[in-house]
DNA sequence: CCCTGATTCGC
DNA sequence: GCGAATCAGG
């Protein structure tokens, strides 16, 4: 398979939108994800400008050594990351309170902050409950690395499993509950006052 | 282990 | 120019 126009004109516009390299070259077909990589950066395109998802701005390496010598010795240079200052709100995997039952939780006690109880948006939930689904439904000592570790049904009730769908990217959860775990921000300001 | 893009280098 | 192999990371 050759780039035609009319190929580099579907990798320009997937790539654009936000695209894999490998979804692309799934759809282009007759090319593997490395090759569309190796021509998305031929074409000069490498970074997704337009406020992308993870743009990588790879700073330009001080010492383009050649690789035929390079031992051991990985010169790091500097790294000027930033210090993140994101109060995120990381939930806690099998943590969900249960609603029905009673006495899991002290009383007394503020109750855990829900996923649920939130406002999510009605997509990401749609999402969820079709992913639900097609959940694997695993046991707490089926989980691994790269399972979804969301919890689905009560704690306490012999229905409850865990999604196990395939994770992505070092996040605990798939890609519909990512969504759903890792809210944006909002409704925060309810405590006006 | 899955995935991602980035880079190199023989072709 | 092309892309597999490799690198680097989440």
């Amino acid at each position: 398979m050759s780039w035609t126009d009319d190929r580099v004109e579907l990798l320009k516009k997937m790539w654009g939108e936000g695209q894999s390299a490998s979804q692309i070259a799934k759809e282009l077909g007759g090319v593997t994800r490395n090759a569309v990589i190796g021509k998305v950066h031929r074409l000069g395109l490498s970074n997704r400008s337009g406020g992308g998802t993870s743009a990588k701005t790879e700073a330009a390496k001080p010492a383009p050594e050649t690789k035929a010598a390079k031992p051991a010795a990985k010169a790091k240079p500097v790294k000027p990351s930033a210090p993140k200052a994101e109060p995120e709100p990381e939930k806690p995997v099998a943590v969900h309170v249960p609603h029905t039952r009673k006495a899991i939780i002290p009383a007394g006690q503020p109750l855990p902050p829900q996923p649920s109880a939130n406002e999510i948006s009605p997509e990401a939930l749609a999402k969820v409950s079709a992913i639900e689904k097609k959940a694997k439904r695993l046991t707490l000592m089926e989980l691994t690395e790269r399972t979804c570790k969301w919890p689905v049904g009560d704690p306490a009730t012999p229905d409850f499993w865990f999604c196990g769908l395939p994770v992505q990217a070092g996040k605990p959860y798939c890609e519909a509950h990512v969504g759903v775990a890792f809210q944006p921000m909002s409704s925060r300001r309810d405590r006006k006052r």
